[in-house]
RNA sequence: GCACCCUUAGCUCAGUUGGUAGAGCAACUCAUUUACACUGAGAAGGUCGUAGGUUCAAGUCCUACAGGGUGCACCA
């Protein structure tokens, strides 16, 4: 018996000596381990591409908790003998990213990005974007996680910008990509576009104003934006709503504060007569409701009230105005020309911008934007329902099931995704103008072709990653084996930002679905059960926390009774304890090594009755395992490992085993062929244990196997699962 | 407002196709310097949110309700 395992298990020692000597092996690509001989060139493969990491800073719980889970599965298939590959990658979040680098230049340098400028702003973005890649890296390694380092891929470097570039002009050319006048969702504090999943409502105090446009005008009108109502062109009602029915079809002119409008009263559906007055103020520009009454009663959509800075851009007293400054000023006017009805006290969901906190100040804007509800020549068929069929059918199974019900919700309600945005860091949109004659999809050679300012919404790109990333758009053999991918582990919450565009992409680009499961975890919480975060300070390093436990110790904890799909709970005290597991195990490891010391394993091939029926016993637990692994309940195989590898192996089956073998203070007077029969035993449960544990603890497994006497590969990562004969 | 999820031991949660209620932690009693104190043995702890229903059989399926959470929509 090694030396070793005399001390205990010592995992900071010897983790990353092992993580080098996997890298070196070359095993981690499937290419190699079937140059090897390991794996057979025919095999089937197996595959799953990495969510790729933001390169915004460090790794934290919840990247370790995918990392545990994805590793888990790559390395049971790859001891199931699949041509496995994992590959890695990192992503460069665009509006993230940008923030991040604006904000600490604002800090240091009180330098904005326009004093920057576009060129400077990208080099500055970029050399944080590097640095912040090499310690993702690194963490990542430090989980065990055994990706194919080959084949890394970032969203925004060569091949996939000609990805990007090749997919726009195909949806382009099928028209599915259109610029067009839309109202947005504008970002007055980021100074760009969001869509609408980037949007959060916050429940605010808000005044309702009951007010009409001058003395004369019939119908009183509620709003809660005042300062819009310059831009008025029309009111309106519903169609069956008595009190102003009379009045449908009617104009009117008026001055209010300072602005001549004109208003048509309309009748239209949408209009609840239950709230307010019954009446809406329609300001076609800024609100999106709005907007689309004023296309159904062919009304003027031009008259712009309100810049990208939230500022008023009408003349008069509100020239130039912020909008709550204007807000406070027409209600003053509205008061001294005795045009102000009612004023209540309402609670209102105002829209702000998830990264900035900025209110969104709906605007229309010439925008780029994916048509999902066109029919695409030569398919019959819309995006919206390339989306909803793999899912219906049972093509792609999300787990848990549930999140299949939240997908359709979703898809249902669906518009136009807008793709463009106005910041600079991410893949430009590839569309040259000059005049009026475009280009789309390559750069033109001759000069005097402006490319489009806006870049696109980082989930473009990320939508086609699981082709990306195995060469497309050319045929390569990556492509041809590895996709579609087995799985896509990520969390529910981008679950319509990535999943649904990734199922769109593939689709439409290849006519396939881009992975046959979608395995969502949950968030991980602390001990209290409260979201990790910054200003709380109860972050758990996963950097620290494999320090100081080791990594098999943090995957355990992450992994063991972690539902799919159920936020689940970390503390110091869970992780604390599969170090000991670890240790366990290693102890196991040195009670049989050091009592089957020169035992010839060929001297004995039957097991006596009473040890057949532990094997017995075992084989219901290999079988059960194997069934949890192959419909990915990781969560329950873990958890039955160490129960049985602790309560069982270690409190019952060592122990009884002590009588026969005998020990340093109570020499046994068994048979030879006891012995001999419950060293069998003993190597065949620790054998057979370590292989199945690898998956979930494959560092101190690693190091075990090194030492077993029934190694017969060169990495237990490489050797073969345990099946039933 | 609509949809979905959760409610099981003191705490945190599993419970796969309906088939004798489980784990970890904590607490309790005892043992022990041992392969391992990063230990072991034992005992205790449950009307499975409430009320109905289906079934030979319900924690599991159906209905209603209550509490907690998440997503989507949204009023001008």
């Amino acid at each position: 018996m090694p030396e070793k395992f005399l001390q205990p298990y010592d995992p900071s020692a010897t983790e990353s000596r092992i993580y080098e000597e996997w890298e070196q092996s070359g095993l981690f690509n499937p290419d190699e381990s079937a140059k090897q001989g390991i794996t057979s060139a025919d095999a089937p493969a197996y595959s799953i591409v990495l969510p790729p990491p933001n390169v915004t800073g460090r790794l934290h719980m919840g990247h370790a908790l995918m990392l545990a889970i994805q590793d888990t599965f790559i390395r049971y298939k790859r001891m199931r003998g699949f041509r496995t590959l994992w590959i890695p990658g990192t992503d460069h979040a665009a509006i993230a990213t940008q923030s991040v680098v604006e904000k600490q230049i604002k800090k240091d340098e009180n330098l904005s990005r326009h004093d920057l400028g576009r060129e400077q702003l990208l080099k500055r973005i970029e050399k944080f974007a590097n640095e912040s890649h090499d310690t993702i890296v690194k963490q990542v390694k430090t989980m065990g996680a055994s990706l194919d380092w080959t084949r890394e891929a970032f969203t925004l470097d060569e091949t996939r910008t000609r990805a990007v570039r090749t997919i726009f002009k195909l949806m382009y050319d099928a028209g599915l990509i259109y610029r067009g006048l839309r109202i947005v969702n504008w970002d007055p504090k980021g100074q760009t576009t969001i869509s609408d999943d980037e949007i959060v409502y916050e429940e605010r105090a808000a005044k309702l104003y009951t007010f009409r446009y001058s003395k004369d005008f019939p119908i009183p009108v509620a709003t809660t934006r005042p300062e819009t109502k310059v831009g008025d062109v029309a009111v309106a009602v519903h169609p069956d709503d008595a009190r102003y029915t009379a009045f449908i079809g009617k104009e009117y002119d008026a001055i209010f504060c300072d602005v001549p409008i004109h208003i048509k009263v309309v009748s239209d559906k949408e209009v609840d007569p239950a709230f307010g007055t019954g009446a809406i103020g329609v300001t076609p520009a800024h609100s999106h409701v709005d907007w689309d009454i004023a296309s159904r009663h062919e009304l003027s959509q031009e008259i712009i009230v309100i810049n990208e800075f939230a500022k008023m851009t009408v003349n008069g007293r509100l020239e130039g105005k912020k909008v709550l400054d204007a807000r406070d000023t027409v209600v003053e006017w509205l008061k001294s020309e005795g045009l102000l009805e009612k004023e209540e006290d309402i609670t209102q969901n105002v829209s702000t911008a998830e990264r900035t906190g900025g209110v969104i100040e709906p605007l229309p804007k010439l925008q780029w934007f994916i048509d999902v509800t066109r029919e695409i020549p030569g398919r019959g068929k819309s995006l919206k329902e390339l989306m909803l069929e793999p899912v219906q059918s049972g093509a792609i199974q999300i787990i848990p099931t549930h999140y299949e019900k939240t997908y359709f919700h979703w898809i249902e309600n669906l518009r136009d995704w807008c793709i463009s945005r106005q910041i600079w860091y991410g893949h430009r949109i590839p569309v040259w103008y000059k005049g009026e004659a475009i280009i789309v999809g390559t750069p033109p050679a001759e000069e005097g072709w402006i490319q489009d300012e806006d870049t696109l919404d980082t989930w473009f790109s990320s939508g086609l990653w699981t082709f990306s990333t195995l060469g497309w758009p050319e045929a390569t053999e990556d492509l041809r084996t590895y996709h579609p991918t087995d799985v896509l582990e990520t969390g529910p919450d981008i679950l319509f930002f990535w999943v649904a565009r990734m199922i769109l992409m593939s689709e439409f680009a290849l006519n396939t679905i881009p992975f046959k499961t979608v395995y969502l975890h949950g968030i991980v919480r602390d001990a209290q059960g409260r979201k990790m975060s910054k200003s709380l300070g109860n972050n758990l390093d996963p950097l620290e926390i494999t320090s100081r436990f080791g990594a098999d110790a943090a995957r355990m904890a992450l992994i063991v009774g972690n539902a799919p799909g159920t936020d689940s709970r970390i503390s110091e005290d869970k992780i604390k304890g599969y170090k000991h597991f670890a240790n366990k195990l290693w102890n196991i490891a040195r009670f049989v090594l050091e009592n089957t010391e020169n035992f010839d394993r060929s001297s004995q091939t039957e097991l006596n009755s009473e040890d057949a029926a532990r094997k017995t016993e075992y084989e219901i637990i290999i079988a059960d395992v194997t069934a949890d692994m192959e419909a990915y309940r990781v969560y329950l195989a873990a958890e039955k490992l160490y129960h049985y590898v602790w309560h069982q192996l270690a409190d019952v089956i060592l122990e009884e085993s002590k009588a026969i073998l005998g020990t340093v203070r109570t020499p046994s007077d068994a048979s030879a062929e006891a012995k001999n029969s419950k060293k069998t035993l003993l190597i065949y449960l620790l054998d057979n244990s370590l292989r199945m544990l690898h998956p979930f603890m494959p560092f101190v497994t690693e190091e075990i196997w090194q030492s077993m006497p029934t190694k017969d590969a060169k990495f237990l990562m490489v050797a073969k699962w345990p099946l039933l004969h």
